[in-house]
DNA sequence: AATGTAATTAACGTTAACGTAAACCTGTAC
DNA sequence: GTACAGGTTTACGTTAACGTTAATTACATT
């Protein structure tokens, strides 16, 4: 269905002194760069609940916002799962002491993965130069005609 | 079958004066903290190709460093298939000037792969600081009775 | 009326890296 | 002489995060 957003649509939603702005599905792709089935997708795993206009979904900033925390939670390494458990955690109580301890070891969890990558890539590194290093040697050698 | 690695299996593959150490599937897992499922896909993802005691498979000490390096790359996030390559690379004319050029080349490219991935991991470490930063804080607020 | 654009649901497809039977063989131990 | 421990192949199952039709609906424009 097209044209959510148009005033006529917008009638249905809100009034005159009532002008919450309402996003369709593709406008929210649009501005975060993904794709429609991503967003249906995520509330197809209970991330999301937009409202409805008719069967159309009609998102709103509440909706808007949660969207772009998935989006940072998936640039941060978080599961969709993870950033349920999340969602689930604000949703039933919001800024408790557990939530945020919740958090707190997700992302200490987070760190020591990273942590290990960092070590890893170190490794590799030094690794690389020491295959590049005798690399160059036995080309030099090569081409003082050492070696063949 | 058992004992793979018994005395007289081993007389099979190294005498008295030769006593290259050999491994059982079982042992290499075990080792590495994997399955043999595992290893043995490696093999059929042609990143192995262990000699065999009929039809069992015996690793010798360069199978067990191969199996280190896919770990290894694996940790550091490539997949098996870039692996693969890697290892082909080293395995096909190891000596020619031409394959000596590729191989640098190749090495160059990972090295600048593996720096964007630091870059990105610091990205997000510090990310990860600024999230723990704000939970810690709402935390303590919550402690100091601030908020509810 | 016809065309175009955006939306919907349903459901099967994809990729990577294995997991998990099932059915078999076989040397070693009790 | 049989049970066990470990090995074998073959092949289908699993998970995550969507991609990809397909068939349909509905509004907007020409």
């Amino acid at each position: 269905m097209a044209g959510v957003n148009s005033a006529k649509d917008k009638v249905h939603v809100m009034n005159k002194y009532d002008k919450e702005p309402t996003y369709a599905i593709g406008e929210l792709a649009r501005e975060f760069d993904i794709t429609p089935r991503s967003i249906r997708f995520y509330e197809e795993q209970g991330l999301m609940s937009p409202t409805r206009t008719g069967q159309n979904r009609v998102y709103l900033n509440k909706d808007r916002v949660r969207l772009k925390l998935i989006l940072r939670g998936k640039r941060l390494g978080f599961s969709l799962a993870e950033v349920k458990t999340l969602f689930d955690m604000y949703d039933t109580n919001p800024n408790s002491a557990v939530q945020l301890e919740a958090m707190l070891e997700m992302t200490e969890q987070k760190r020591a993965v990273l942590k290990q990558q960092l070590e890893d890539i170190q490794m590799l590194m030094t690794e690389l130069d020491d295959v590049e290093a005798r690399c160059r040697e036995e080309l030099a050698e090569l081409k003082r005609g050492k070696i063949a």
